[in-house]
RNA sequence: GGGUCGUUAGCUCAGGGGGAGAGCACUACCUUGACACGGUAGGGGCCAGUGGUUCAAAUCCACUACGACCCA
């Protein structure tokens, strides 16, 4: 074995391996319990980013201790076809060679397009791969495959059957960009300083003239009303009257509604049925008409009279410049306000009066706010729960036709007589007229419409399959909190309505992964750092390390390499604490590795040491706490293992003992990284497969290896305690040691003075261990030690005093500077226990363990604090 | 405007009612037969502020300040 650990070596071979054993093939069997994980499908517009290598880590990690635990598991994979962001890169693809989709047309188009999946579905498997995922690929969908894609049509034919999807006019978010609309929740707000704009509306008839602010005025070209509250008295006396729409010379009514706010602006605003959702709502109360100004492409129609062709922007610009020519602009201010930008693209969003498909909410919503305050499903961390009802608790309507042509196409026909025909199959003639002229809906859906029914279409509903009875629901989902409402909140209510049951028990939300600086990761930045080149130059078992230790429970982490390469030292740390059991071994067997018979208190304290871990790690994985769990692993390995019982280990190993001593320790040895390697092995797959396969083990992979649970016959509470007085001796030992400047080298004698029988048989269990580990040639045990010695540097370890005599090398004003410290810093240690346990109140409500632990505490101050005062004033 | 989260060592962050923790950085020493991607020892914090609850508050509650995010 190498003395430096290389993973680039091991990781693809033992991924193969796996794959070639199908150990992460689901076994399917009826009389096994569960646990199932679908994969948060990753878009095929590109590459995977560090959020992929956490989000799947976490997966991986749950699902490979359950495999181990010995539950039927699936980790079912697949990637989203990601509608608008993959039309995107695809017709930036096209650019290059100076094609439009449109010169292509939609058939070719398509089809590019699904070439373009093929490649990125390629990349991201193989990443996905490198990180060692454990997914079950004989079972892997995508979004748009055949049965994804009958199940989509299903569900939207069945709630347009049961009126919950309905097509209307309404003002949807228009990106003039993507050239499609999207759902409200697809456009990021950002504030920004704009201007609001005082504008002169003149009585049609008569003297005077109404003033409206806003913040945009171009769409004063659309103005079909101006409304007032109906209690303003500033205005009371314009309510029905007319007033002349400015630079268009149309005659427009002055209306009285109660959503005006008559602090705001003027307190009369102008009102623009197709470009604002809220006048169009007040345009429907009084049946006013809607003009639509600005057209698909952001520029404006020909109902905008001269400024007909204008890019909205521009328009804009000339509009202030025209009303001001007119003497009609009273005035401009600064005015913060929220901006609607396309997520995908960032371009400005368009409200937008358009014929669309919506689903209706409300009545989907009811149910799945039950499920979730009734607990059926949790999430993890709580507090999302709240971020999850805020929202679905003020649902609105969900536009979700597309005007794109990468996606699911609506399952509706239109004919010439009228008639529109919804159908899970291809529709030849009109049910209405028997016409043969029908058109197909040229939309799509929103990709979120086919992603919601991901925990059930991947198991090949609406088919009842095997698969389905067995797996549905699914055990956990994993994702960020950032697609609560993109995805989390529509699985569950379409899971809800179309299972009739609950998608998934628990959400296990994640934060993001920020660069070093706390910023998000992104293209336009450049600071994303790729989590392939990580695992090129480190290995996938550190960055999973890296990335699982960084993060606590739905808070955002920020990527640091010096944690990478913290990571990576551990992994090397493994390695090399391996490397020394298997020089070792010496031909150990399998059977020979259970510990049997002459343990010693280090062999006992080792396996103690190491069933409280696997006891730990099982309760924080249970609870979710993954990194923490981690955490507990490797202090143990790092600190327990390795620096204490290693060392340990070669008094009897490099020793001239018997055998048997040899033996045990070796058997010990191997016990121990066995068994922290399957606990481990969740969390860095490829290291622990690769060491255990070295060591003596039962056969088979780590994969299918049993978990770890606590074990009653590795409880050994005495030897447990005799080991921590022998730690803490030499602890205490070198820590004077390197007071008075001895030279690692120099061994030295010890008196150790213990105050009881008890410690003195502790000290001497672990005499060896003392000589060896705090660099002695002699340790004087004794019970009784009449003369004190004089040239020495001294320590109270609980009831034990320990000299190191020097004589020679000892400066007393130094010593007693240093024993002056000491005791200071216990004089405050035994005030504060003391004011505890002199106050009343403590005694009579705290818990009589605690008042019973404070006691203990406060006795071992006061001895200590004597002995060393006693110590003092010998040196005096 | 409503909501959520954060403020702990020089830096990045855990922890979460009863003796302040980790990694990195820092100081001193050490090429000891697993590992210098290592070892040993050490320094460093009124746990943002103010009130409250409690026998006991870094931890719970309220408010304030600053910062981040989400929703209108």
């Amino acid at each position: 074995m190498a003395p430096v650990y290389a993973p680039a070596e091991v990781e693809d071979r033992l991924y193969q391996d796996w794959l070639a054993h199908n150990y992460f093939r689901a076994q399917g069997d009826p009389e096994k319990a569960t646990f199932t994980i679908v994969i948060p499908p990753p878009n095929v517009t590109g590459s995977l980013h560090m959020g992929h290598a956490l989000d799947n880590t976490i997966q991986d990690i749950l699902i490979r201790r359950k495999r181990m635990q010995g539950f039927d598991t699936l980790w079912l994979p697949g990637t989203d076809h990601a509608g608008i962001a993959t039309q995107i890169k695809v017709e930036e693809h096209l650019a290059e060679e100076g094609v439009s989709r449109h010169e292509l047309g939609r058939e070719k188009f398509i089809e590019r397009t699904w070439g373009w999946k093929e490649e990125y579905h390629r990349r991201i498997t193989k990443q996905l791969q490198k990180l060692g995922v454990s997914c079950d690929w004989s079972r892997e969908r995508f979004t748009m495959d055949e049965g994804c894609s009958r199940a989509v049509r299903e569900v939207f034919v069945s709630l347009y059957e049961q009126g919950l999807i309905y097509r209307g006019d309404y003002i949807i978010n228009w990106c003039p960009r993507c050239h499609t609309a999207l759902s409200d929740i697809e456009v990021e707000h950002e504030d920004k300083e704009g201007t609001l704009t005082f504008i002169r509306y003149p009585l049609a008839a008569g003297e005077g003239d109404i003033v409206v602010a806003t913040t945009r005025p171009e769409t004063m070209l659309g103005d079909t009303a101006v409304a007032v509250h109906p209690e303003d008295p500033r205005y009371a006396h314009f309510i029905g009257k007319q007033v002349m729409l400015p630079l268009l010379g149309r005659a427009i009514p002055v209306v009285a509604d109660e959503y005006v706010d008559p602090e705001f602006g003027s307190g009369a605003v102008k009102i623009t049925p197709a470009h604002d959702a809220n006048d169009f709502a007040l345009a429907a109360r009084h049946n006013l008409p809607a003009l639509v100004v600005i057209a698909a492409d952001g520029t404006m129609t020909k109902e905008a009279g001269v400024y007909a062709g204008l890019d909205r922007f521009a328009a804009r610009a000339q509009v202030v410049a025209d009303l001001e020519k007119a003497g009609l602009l009273l005035e401009t201010e600064g005015h913060a306000h929220s901006l609607g930008h396309c997520q995908r693209c960032q371009t400005v969003i368009e409200p937008l009066l358009s014929k669309q498909w919506f689903v209706r909410m409300k009545p989907l919503a009811e149910p799945a706010i039950a499920k979730v305050k009734s607990g059926e499903i949790r999430f993890v961390p709580e507090r999302f729960t709240r971020t999850y009802l805020n929202w679905v608790e003020n649902i609105r309507d969900w536009c979700i036709s597309r005007q794109i042509w990468w996606g699911h196409r609506i399952p509706a026909w239109y004919c010439a007589c009228g008639e529109t025909i919804v159908s899970r199959a291809e529709v030849i003639s009109c049910p209405h007229c028997q016409s043969n002229e029908l058109f197909q809906d040229e939309d799509v859906l929103d990709t979120w419409f086919s992603s919601a029914l991901w925990p059930f279409s991947t198991l090949g509903w609406p088919d009842k399959t095997a698969d389905l009875a067995h797996f549905y629901p699914t055990s956990v989902l994993v994702t960020g909190y950032d697609i609560i409402y993109f995805w989390v909140a529509r699985m569950i209510f379409m899971g809800l309505q179309f299972m009739e049951e609950i998608p998934f028990q628990t959400v296990y939300i994640h934060g993001l992964v920020r660069d070093e600086q706390g910023r998000k990761m992104s293209k336009s930045l450049g600071n994303g750092v790729d989590p392939l080149e990580i695992i090129e130059q480190y290995g996938a078992d550190t960055l999973r390390f890296t990335l699982i230790t960084g993060q606590a429970p739905g808070n955002d982490q920020r990527f640091r390499l010096e944690n990478v390469e913290n990571s990576r030292n551990f992994a090397n740390k493994i390695w090399n604490a391996s490397r020394f059991v298997l020089m070792n071994l010496d031909n150990l067997t399998a059977e020979q590795v259970v510990p049997a018979g002459n343990l010693s208190d280090a062999d006992c304290w080792i396996l103690h040491r190491y069933n409280e871990t696997a006891d730990q790690v099982n309760r924080l994985m249970e609870r979710y706490e993954l990194g923490e769990a981690a955490k507990t692993i490797y202090e143990f390995l790092w600190s327990d293992y390795c620096d204490w019982y290693i060392e340990m280990a070669k008094i009897p190993l490099y020793g001239a003992e018997v055998s048997e001593q040899k033996q045990t320790a070796r058997a010990v040895l191997s016990f121990v990284l066995e068994r922290t390697l399957r606990l481990l092995h969740p969390f860095m797959p490829f290291i622990t497969e690769e060491i255990r396969r070295k060591l003596p083990h039962g056969g088979g992979s780590i994969v299918l290896a049993s978990w770890p649970e606590y074990d009653d016959l590795l409880v050994f509470p005495e030897a447990h305690q005799r080991m921590n007085i022998v730690m803490a001796v030499t602890r205490t030992i070198r820590y004077l040691r390197s007071e008075v400047q001895l030279p690692p080298g120099k061994k030295i004698r010890v008196v150790l003075h213990a105050g009881s029988q008890s410690s003195a048989a502790a000290l001497t269990e672990g005499i060896a261990m003392l000589q060896k580990l705090a660099g002695l040639e002699e340790a004087v045990i004794t019970l009784d030690l009449p003369e004190k010695p004089r040239q020495a540097v001294t320590a109270v370890v609980g009831e034990i005093d320990v000299y190191l005599p020097l004589s020679g090398l000892i400066d007393l004003t130094q010593e007693i500077g240093r024993l002056e410290k000491e005791l200071q810093k216990l004089s405050g240690e035994l005030t504060r226990v003391e004011g505890k346990l002199n106050n009343p109140g403590f005694l009579a409500k705290a818990p009589q363990d605690v008042v019973a632990e404070e006691r203990v505490k406060a006795e071992g101050y006061r001895l200590k604090w004597e002995k060393v005062n006693a110590r003092l004033e010998s040196l005096r």
